[in-house]
DNA sequence: CTGAAAGCGCTAACAG
DNA sequence: CTGTTAGCGCTTTCAG
C-alpha cells in the first residue's frame, strides 16, 4: 500500500545519519562504519527504500546501463549473444537495454541515438552492415565500446570480437576436400558482410588451390525462401553440386529446402556443410555436418573486453579479438572417393592446408577444432 | 571533440527562449507556435542537443521504460516476442529493459526487482512457472503490466495474453483422428507449465473422447537431449507409436532425435504433429506438419493491452486476451485408413469435434486456422 | 569517518 | 502561448 517512496532522506532520518551516510552505504564509494552501516542497512529495509537510479545518474553523470545493439534478436545467434551478455551484465550489477536494427542501416542509426541518450556505460554493437555507421565512429572516442560479429577484424576502430572466418571457411573446405569432393558450391548470403565474405574467400581459396578454379558462389540473400529460389533456379540451369558449403544459418536453411523441394539426397547426391551449429540440425536422419561459432565466449570476451575498457578508460589502443570456429562431424558429408579418404595434402598436407586441431567428440557430432 | 554535453539552458539561450519552451518542444506537452518551435529545434540540431532522460525522468516522475521479462531470449518464441515488443514500443517513444530468467524462479525474483528499480512505465513479463511471483501480485495494483504465455487464462491477476491452448491441443489431436490414427503419445515438456497442461488436457480429452481411453502422456522436460534420451527409453520399453504430438518447441526436437536415432521413418512408421512453427520445420524432406502460435499477433496484443493499461490506469479490471493456434499441414502425419479419410464424428462431428476452421494455403504448408 | 549544503538538467506550476 | 522559479532525490565537495 506504501504508494508514496522512501528516500534518502527517511531512511537518514531513521537510521539517525545524514543522506551523505546513507548514500555511502549504497554506492559503497566511501567506507563506513560498520555499526552505522548495519542500521542505515536496517532502516532501509524497514522503510522498504529503493535508490532512485535517475536521481542517482543525473547527479554523479555514471550509469549502469550497457546499450546492447543486434541486427535481429529473432536470429538465434544474436539471441544467445543477447541471453549471455544480460546474464554477465545483471552479474556485475549492470542492466541491459537492447536494440534490433533489423537489419537496416537507418533504424539502427536511429536506435543507436535512442541508447546513446541513455548515456550507457559502454555499449556493445553488432552493426548491420559493413559500413560502420558515422554515429559509431564519432562516439566512439568517448564511450566504453565493442563490436561484434559483423566488422572486418583488421583496421576496426574500436575493440572488436569475431572468429576467424577465413579460416571457417578453410575448414569447412577441406573438410569437403577430404572426402574428396571437387565440385562444390558455396552459398552466402550477402558478401557485403564482412564475416561472410571473409568465410568465402577463405574456403575459396582453399578450393582453388586445391581444384585449380575458383568454386562458384552463389548469393542467396538473407531471406530463406527466397534464398531457396535462387539456389533452385540455379540448379534448373546446372544440375545438383557435389558439395555445398552454406555460410550462413538462413543459407543452410535455403539451400535444404531447395534440395528438400527436389528431392536430393543428402549426402548421397549432394553433401552439405552447415553454419552455426543448431538443436535441429542434430535432430535429423542424416544429421548436420557444421562449423560451430563459440557463441557463448563470443558474448563473454565482448563483456570482458568492455569491462577492461571501461575501466581502463579510452586511451589505450583498440584490440581485435578472435575466436575459432570448429567442425562438428554428423552424417552430411560423403566419402567421395573411398580409397584415399583422409589426406588432401599430396605431398606438404601442412603447409597446403594450414589449421590441424583438435579432435573431440561428443554425443551429437564429431567436434574438430 | 563535444567533450561537454549542452543543456537545456544553452539551447534556450541560443534561440532565444526560455528552458521551458525548449523542454516543451521537445516533450510536446504543450504546444508551442511553430516559429518558434523551429528556431529551437535549429538550436538543438546545430549544439548537438540531446535531453538528458535522467533529469527528465527525476523531474517529471515519469519514465519511458518498459520491462521485458521472459524466461529464455535464446528460444526463438521468446525472442520474437522480445523483438516485436521492442519494434512497437521504440515507435512510441518507450526503450526495453530486458531481463531473461533462465526459467529459474529466483532469477526471476532478483530481475524483476532489478526491473522495476526503474520505475518502469509498464512491465510485459512472461512468468517462467504457475505460480505467478508474490512481487508480482504485490506491484500489480500499481504498475501497468501484462503477463504473456505461461499464465491460466482464468483467474489472472493482471491483463494476461495468451493463445487457447486447449483449442490447440485438439487441433492437433483431431488432425491426427482424422487420419486415422489412434495409437498417440503426448509429449510434453512440463506439466506445471499451464498452457502446456492445457494442450495437454485438450488433446487427451478429444483423443479419449474417440478411442475411450486416455493417451499415454510423457514428459520430456526442457532440455532437449534428455528429453530424447526420455522417449528413446520408452519405446524400449514399449514400441514406437503410430503419432506423436510433440506439444512444444524442444519436445519436439527431443522426439525427432529419438526417432532419428532409430531409424523410424516419418510419416511411414510413425506420424507427428509439432508445436511452434520454425523456418527448419519447412527445410526437411518431410516437412513437419505443426502448431502454429501467432507470435507476432501474441506481441502486438500485449503491446496494445499495455497501453491501454498504462491510459486508463488500474481501475480498470484485468482482462484475458485469448488467441488462436493454427495448423500448418506438411507430411509428417500420414493416413492410416484410406478408405475413409477425413471426417472422423461417427454422426455429429461439429459438436464432439468442435473449432472447424478457416482453410488457406501458403508455399510451405496449408494454413488451417 | 560523518554531516551540511550545493547543485546535476529538467519539468510543473503559475504568472504574465 | 511563453517566461520565471522551485525543486525532484541523489552525490559530492568541503568542513569538521
Amino acid at each position: 500500500m506504501a504508494v508514496k517512496k522512501p528516500s534518502i532522506r527517511e531512511v537518514a532520518a531513521y537510521a539517525g545519519v545524514s543522506t551523505a551516510t546513507v548514500s555511502n552505504v549504497f554506492s559503497g564509494r566511501k567506507p563506513v562504519n560498520d555499526e552505522l552501516k548495519k542500521s542505515v542497512l536496517e532502516a532501509a529495509e524497514h522503510l522498504g527504500y529503493q535508490i532512485d537510479r535517475a536521481a542517482s545518474q543525473l547527479r554523479s553523470g555514471r550509469t549502469r546501463i550497457i546499450a546492447v545493439l543486434v541486427p535481429d534478436l529473432t536470429d538465434t545467434f544474436f539471441a544467445t549473444i543477447v541471453s549471455r551478455l544480460e546474464t554477465q551484465a545483471f552479474a556485475e550489477g549492470y542492466d541491459v537495454i537492447v536494440a534490433s536494427s533489423h537489419d537496416d542501416p537507418s533504424v539502427e542509426s536511429s536506435r543507436l541515438k535512442a541508447l546513446l541518450s541513455w548515456k550507457p556505460a559502454g555499449l556493445i554493437a553488432v552493426p548491420c552492415s559493413s559500413s560502420i555507421p558515422a554515429e559509431l565512429i564519432e562516439i566512439e572516442k568517448t564511450l566504453p565500446m565493442v563490436l561484434v560479429d559483423r566488422v572486418a577484424s583488421e583496421g576496426a576502430i574500436a575493440d572488436t570480437v569475431t572468429i576467424d572466418n577465413r579460416e571457417a571457411g578453410q575448414i569447412a573446405a577441406r573438410h569437403l576436400l577430404e572426402h574428396g569432393h571437387r565440385d562444390i558450391v558455396i552459398a552466402v548470403s550477402d558478401l557485403d558482410y564482412p564475416p561472410i565474405f571473409e568465410r568465402a574467400e577463405g574456403a575459396a581459396g582453399l578450393i582453388a588451390q586445391r581444384t585449380g578454379a575458383r568454386p562458384v558462389t552463389l548469393r542467396l540473400g538473407t531471406n530463406m525462401e527466397a534464398g531457396a529460389g535462387i539456389f533452385s533456379d540455379w540448379m534448373d540451369r546446372n544440375t545438383a553440386p557435389g558439395a555445398v558449403i552454406a555460410l550462413t544459418n538462413v543459407t543452410t536453411l535455403s539451400v535444404l529446402s531447395a534440395l528438400a523441394e527436389r528431392r536430393i539426397a543428402i549426402p548421397d547426391r549432394t553433401s552439405i556443410v552447415a553454419f552455426d551449429d543448431y538443436a535441429w540440425m542434430a535432430a535429423r536422419n542424416t544429421g548436420l555436418t557444421a562449423i560451430r561459432q563459440p557463441v557463448d565466449q563470443l558474448a563473454e570476451t565482448a563483456w570482458k573486453r568492455l569491462q577492461l575498457r571501461m575501466d581502463m578508460g579510452m586511451e589505450a589502443p583498440a584490440e581485435p579479438s578472435v575466436l575459432n570456429a570448429s567442425l562438428v562431424v554428423r552424417d552430411s558429408v560423403r566419402d567421395v572417393d573411398s580409397r584415399k579418404p583422409h589426406p588432401v595434402g599430396n605431398n606438404a598436407p601442412d603447409t597446403a592446408l594450414p589449421g590441424e586441431g583438435l579432435l573431440t567428440t561428443s554425443r551429437q557430432g564429431k567436434n574438430i577444432h
